[in-house]
DNA sequence: CACGCGTGGTC
DNA sequence: TGACCAAGCGT
């Protein structure tokens, strides 16, 4: 079946003036107090909608805040240090939607004169600003009825219009796109596509929904045949993948430890790390060995600390804390340096690594 | 379309 | 405790 067919019987007998009245009336009473919704500075709303991403409200708060401390402009985001930023991203993940932010800044500037664009057209060109932030942008900042459709969107309508598909599939969320946009409305879209989402967040949760309590229920299909929890369809992902790895600690007779920085694309992109090498590739025996061919340090492995275990959403590492001492050669390696553990503060790290902080000896 | 891309909370 | 998640995007 075509999306606009389905649409339309999905909204066959749907009232769809009462849902827009209950939805908003409900969320200008009810909605919690954020920092980004202070004003509809646009720069704001689009910081926030970025890091909300596959993110939780409680975590984001206090990055929210201490980032626009750091960078209360879009000038200021622009003319930043991208180490700055990461570490000002330090411990929220998904480091590239940090990368690409800065990047769409610095557009938004040269190309836009600092005004954070209006049209969907050329906001959806920035780095990073998807369907969802696109619409979000536009509607929070400049009250333009687009859709914004996003995890909680998908299973709030999926429940009270009784759609079935699998919000997994990307299909699936142009559906909801095509059917916000009969549903949004104009006087307020603002409120009508927060109000999907903070309802979302606070009532039509993904486990034991508070129906109750829903401003929706009269018009939930879900709720009239009691099936609110089978709701919303979504195929499984498959689990992470184990990769063992050898992690070293390393430090020169003035105390300094060595780090390296990652690569600029793919996991972990431009942030800092110890040296960690690929058990399985390499064993224990030849370690060394292969730490000599890739940094030119001579080295001989000390101390055995803990494994530490690292969960990411598509793989696992499982690191052997090792510690090392020099026997001769000399640091050759493009991304790797020597600093303070003073020093080392200033360098964003993810968390995986964060864990391993304790057993250097200071 | 399917996968790579982080982290911390929950049950 | 492992599985599942929480305001997605890029490729």
């Amino acid at each position: 079946m075509k999306n606009l067919e389905r649409v339309q019987q999905i909204m066959q007998n749907f009232d769809r003036e009462l849902f827009r009245q209950n939805l908003i009336q409900w969320f200008r009473n009810e909605q919690r107090v954020l920092p980004w919704r202070e004003n509809q500075d646009p720069y704001r709303v689009w910081v926030s909608e970025i890091m909300l991403q596959q993110t939780r409200v409680d975590t984001v708060i206090p990055y929210f805040n201490n980032f626009l401390t750091k960078f209360p402009t879009l000038e200021a985001l622009a003319e930043a240090d991208e180490q700055e930023v990461l570490k000002a991203w330090e411990g929220l993940g998904y480091y590239s939607r940090a990368r690409n932010l800065q990047n769409a800044v610095r557009e938004v500037v040269e190309e836009y004169q600092g005004v954070v664009p209006s049209e969907p057209e050329e906001i959806a060109k920035l780095k990073g600003v998807g369907p969802y932030t696109k619409g979000a942008i536009l509607s929070i900042a400049y009250d333009k009825p687009i859709p914004a459709v996003d995890g909680n969107v998908m299973r709030v309508l999926s429940r009270i219009l009784h759609v079935e598909e699998d919000i997994a599939k990307a299909s699936t969320k142009k559906l909801f796109e095509e059917l916000i946009t009969e549903l949004i409305s104009h006087e307020d879209p603002s409120s009508f596509n927060q109000g999907l989402m903070e309802l979302g967040a606070l009532v039509c949760t993904p486990k034991s929904p508070s129906c109750l309590l829903c401003p929706i229920q009269e018009q939930c299909r879900a709720f009239e045949q009691g099936i609110e929890e089978e709701l919303p369809v979504k195929s499984s992902k498959k689990k992470q993948k184990k990769a063992p790895y050898m992690l070293l600690l390393i430090q020169n007779e003035q105390g300094e430890v060595l780090i390296e920085q990652r690569p600029s694309s793919g996991l972990l992109a431009s942030l800092w790390q110890y040296p960690m090498l690929p058990l399985g590739d390499v064993d224990r025996e030849s370690a060394p060995h292969w730490f000599y061919g890739e940094y030119g340090l001579k080295i001989e492995l000390k101390e055995t600390k803990q494994t530490i275990k690292h969960v990411f959403s598509h793989l696992i590492w499982e690191m052997e804390v090792v510690t090392a001492e020099i026997i001769g050669g000399e640091l050759d390696h493009e991304r790797a340096r020597f600093v303070t553990l003073d020093e080392r503060n200033d360098y964003p790290f993810p968390v995986s690594h964060q864990k391993a902080h304790k057993y250097i000896n200071s």
